[in-house]
DNA sequence: AGATAATAATTAGCTTGCTTATTAACATGG
DNA sequence: CCATGTTAATAAGCAAGCTAATTATTATCT
């Protein structure tokens, strides 16, 4: 039991930081965030979200997002309108602006993933990509259940089985 | 080329972000948080670093290691002094209420892989693992050589081969 | 020795993410 | 119908990382 030893608490986080800096390079001449791309990136799957079902789907707090999208709304590549028929809402939409940039992120995102996968050949990435599913799964479930452990207010953890 | 595709956007990071909730809700009882357990548990492998010596070890700014240290010893934990023949250097060294902790980031890190790793059989978490220190290396080197992009001041990327 | 460069730490300011608490609007049950 | 609960968004506040700029101190080079 070595291998699933105290490097897992470092390479983890580490990958993910070094793989937002990168990412965060690549996306500053167009003044974006890793965060607010994926945000982006959502409304380009489908526009006009409420703020609080984009937060379901990237598994994080509604406060995170009110955040994003104000600033997203501020660099006027995305409006927010409240809903007519449950005016709680509030519905994202992608502006004219916004919209050349789809392209951009998923260059972004493929340079990012070719430059991390170097050296892993398909199978091996395809593995890897499995395991790093089954972990995040693992993660979710204990985080819902909160098993001797509470807290996370917020965050929608139950949501249906398989939804992404 | 599916499986080193979009998906690996979000693995990373929420696994990170889902490792890093879990951590903290079992070290709150003790007034820690992830990072901070990360820099006692170099203090561990070696008492009386210098803060930047902290830094390159963990892969991150001195600016980040200051605030963390700075927390850790207003909780008593920890304590800085002026190196006398180097007058740059603040050494940071454990104090004794420090010492019971050693055990509980080791309990607290086992439960996280426990969770993390179920369901996985070991050939296939030392697998995981082996792709893991490959993308982290990859990034890194991206991110030293800076290949046609900048930035990244402060962080020291140029270390010696293999150390930690 | 003296000017110049490099290094350690800090300050100030930004984004992300989390928590707790509040407000507004909708939904439901007695 | 109205009291209670639930949901969407926001506000305030903290930790962590990052950048850029500043201050002290040590190293180096002519």
């Amino acid at each position: 039991m070595d291998y699933k030893d105290h490097r897992a608490g470092f390479v983890f986080s580490d990958i993910a930081r070094f793989r937002a800096r990168l990412f965060d390079r690549l996306l500053e001449p167009h003044g974006l965030t890793t965060s607010q791309a994926w945000v982006l990136a959502q409304l380009f799957i489908e526009d006009g979200l409420p703020q609080s079902e984009i937060a379901r789907r990237m598994d994080v707090g509604t406060v995170t997002v009110g955040g994003l999208v104000e600033r997203l709304e501020v660099r006027g590549l995305v409006e927010r309108r409240v809903d007519p028929v449950d005016r709680r809402i509030k519905r994202v939409s992608l502006k004219e602006a916004a919209r050349p940039i789809g392209r951009v992120l998923a260059a972004c995102g493929q340079q990012v993933n070719e430059i991390a996968g170097a050296g892993l050949d398909d199978e091996e990435a395809r593995r890897l990509m499995g395991s790093l599913l089954k972990v995040r799964e693992n993660l979710l479930h204990a985080l819902e259940n909160g098993e001797d452990l509470k807290n996370a207010t917020d965050i929608v953890l139950d949501r249906t089985p398989e939804k992404r």
